[in-house]
DNA sequence: CACTCGATGTCAGCCGCTGACCTCGCCTAT
DNA sequence: ATAGGCGAGGTCAGCGGCTGACATCGAGTG
């Protein structure tokens, strides 16, 4: 019950993340075969896919956690908070976990910026979240367009906040400009 | 001068986009092979991708022209137009072209929601029709954060309203839903 | 001690994509 | 008019991402 170690070592899909990261950071994302990343992890590059869907799966391992993270705080926030709140309350649950992590964000942002292919992985996972708040604000009764429009308002500003938050010499702490963000777009839309 | 016209026919890249589309819609985009595309057009595998850099990157041949479209019209608002007047300019400038070719542009999207990959393809356009708005903002003296903020809202709006006016039974212009998605955000902002 | 079951290994193979090199046919200059 | 430039296309070989099918191992279970 408490085995279920594989065949030898334990844990061989958190020593694949590991080593996919590593070797992404030291020669890039397209230098890097997954047959070096198995082979890094003691594993074969079969089981490297049964783990991850693709490649470029393996840097996006928290982002289903990431999702469930934002769609259970805007849900959970009061019944007669605005969209906007609702939405605000999902930007704030996930600042500590970021705050905490800042120096692995800023490594695997690093090989992420490097990688167009990448990018379009991190903007699909966006948008699949910016999709899952639509819903759950629709399911607080918000209406079409104003739940997206709402959800797409919010990931932007953690959109542009992340970025200048992983940005060298940045040490503001992610929820202060994520507040930021917030404010300057009310202004800009008055 | 005029002549130029490859080995036999002429327009091998509109043969290839065409054969391409169709044969996505026919029988999927995974299920399709660039061989068979190729085949189908009158051409080879090899030709294909001295074309296009990827198999995907056929169905996005207008983007770099709907960007330049939006840019200059950002670029061409007054000078006293605020950051949201000069964004809203691009939106409307897309709007007629948009229109014209709704029939092309259902047969398209339905390919594209079909595949992942596709989608993630249409998302890093549209990020990079962001950056390219947000700089041309800041180019009219805008700030950051409100550059990024204020393309992303209007991307952001441009998205929401292309999907409800690619969606069956719907026949309002393109223009009509982003002038309403403009205020419903300005609304849910307040 | 079989037996099951989940995780891993092995092998073969498709297909996207690329580099290197060759071919064709129009165009321009002498 | 002929030579050579040049751009579009063809041919071939090969890498690497990814998958299906099947074998194997190790741990818990009856």
């Amino acid at each position: 019950m408490i085995g279920c170690m594989g065949r030898w070592e334990p844990n061989g899909r958190g020593r694949l993340a590991q080593a996919a990261l590593d070797l992404y950071v030291e020669r890039g994302f397209d230098q890097t075969t997954v047959a070096e990343i198995a082979e890094r992890a003691g594993l074969t590059e079969r089981t490297f896919f049964r783990h991850y869907a693709d490649k470029r799966e393996v840097l996006f391992d928290g982002s289903a956690m990431l999702q469930q993270l934002m769609v259970d705080a805007a849900a959970a926030a009061p019944d007669d908070a605005s969209p906007l709140e609702a939405t605000a309350a999902a930007l704030v649950a996930v600042g500590e976990m970021f705050d905490e992590r800042r120096e692995f964000a800023r490594r695997r942002h690093s090989v992420i910026v490097a990688n167009p292919e990448l990018q379009e992985r991190e903007l699909i996972k966006l948008a699949r979240l910016t999709e899952a708040i639509a819903a759950t604000l629709r399911e607080r009764g918000v209406g079409e367009p104003a739940a997206s429009l709402t959800a797409q308002a919010g990931i932007g500003v953690f959109h542009v906040s992340f970025q200048r938050w992983v940005a060298p010499g940045e040490t503001r702490r992610i929820g202060e400009l994520m507040r930021e963000g917030v404010e300057e777009l009310r202004a800009v839309m008055r």
